[in-house]
DNA sequence: GCAAATTAATGATTTATTCAAG
DNA sequence: CTTGAATAAATCATTAATTTGC
């Protein structure tokens, strides 16, 4: 499990293990950020949107989200002088733009999967041209992909494979058993001329690689 | 992605094994076999046309048929009836059912690797409730899964997606990078010590076994 | 036509695995 | 046997599409 912190700016992806599990969970915004900015690339319908802000939060939510406005006070004070004006609440996650997209799957179906960080960067900082966007949205975004797909496929056989026999959900029991011995015969073990050679062929290799 | 049991044409096919299975290698046809007619074990892509012959029997009268015609050198009467249709040809090595490969991958994923005779003999017997199998299917299978996830393990971890065509690179301005760090760590690479060590380890073995 | 209501897609997180190094 | 690295699977959450009643 991956957990992350990272600047808007270089894009750059500082992971680090479950040590910051809990620290990092926090980094979720529980609300739509307040802030005050148009999409950066905004979907051709972007208009709608920001309706009903809060209908979906739990109590843990309202809680922090309560918190955060006690530090951000000044600002919704000052929002609340120009009440007319709806908030422009930006995203909280990318969007992708069809430049980006296009790109996005052209690459995928060239081959690339799991790109390496330093692809991932570079394929970040090409698609800026066309938009907001970071290193983990490509990275999640190869990741959900590929994922997708291969369920798709998985879903097809599985689909096929199931006009042949009903499903049955019995619970199978195979007992674990501790014996040795191997399939599909009698192993015989094998000889000392065997082994001999083995450890030949293991010696002659060690003293090449020392060579 | 494994592929046992599913490729009618055997590319797939192949033993790791030592000499042991030597027999076992020549199972793999050079041209698809002339005979039988009907699968005991339904394959994903099943060719539709022929739904109707597979819905006629049960997995129970497949498995029969399948027993009875294991001798017959050549199909019989379906070829005369049906002239102008390719025969259905039946592979002649196992394809598991979706119900025997769940319970195989769960096996597998409980902790199963190179299950003993017993274990073998007892799983087969379990699984031969679902259709056609034999002991040395489930021996296979495992030795086949085993070898395949640790490959795509390797192939994902050292040379994985470095596809991007001459092309590609030009019309994105991707360049090709040769890190194998991977989003969103870098690993570190095996340090010198670490070589010397196995190569050290290796040859304090190999003395070891010849005295 | 229009939003509210609902559903489908998909971005973002969390959980469960894998192999293999120590 | 334990644990680190690194996902891939499963899941959660939000956005877009679509439906629906007016």
């Amino acid at each position: 499990m991956w957990t992350l912190g990272y600047d808007d700016n270089g894009g750059e992806f500082c992971f680090s293990e479950a040590a910051f599990f809990h620290a990092a969970r926090k980094l979720r915004p529980l609300l739509p950020r307040p802030l005050l900015s148009l999409r950066a690339n905004g979907p051709p319908n972007f208009s709608s949107q920001y309706h009903h802000i809060g209908n979906v939060l739990d109590e843990e939510r309202k809680r922090e989200y309560l918190l955060n406005n006690e530090k951000s006070s000044s600002s919704s004070s000052t929002s609340s002088t120009t009440p007319t004006i709806p908030i422009v609440v930006s995203s909280s996650r990318w969007n992708p733009t069809v430049e980006q997209l296009r790109i996005l799957e052209e690459l995928y179906r060239r081959g690339t999967r799991t790109p390496s960080a330093d692809q991932i960067q570079h394929i970040t900082a090409q698609l800026r041209r066309f938009g907001k966007i970071e290193g983990k949205n490509v990275f999640y975004w190869f990741q959900n992909h590929k994922a997708r797909e291969r369920q798709k496929r998985r879903r097809q056989t599985a689909a096929d494979q199931t006009k042949y026999s009903e499903r049955e959900k019995e619970e199978y029991e195979i007992e674990e058993t501790k014996t040795k011995c191997r399939w599909p015969g009698t192993p015989t073990p094998p000889s000392t001329a065997t082994l001999l050679s083995k450890v030949s062929l293991s010696l002659s290799l060690s003293l090449s690689l020392l060579n």
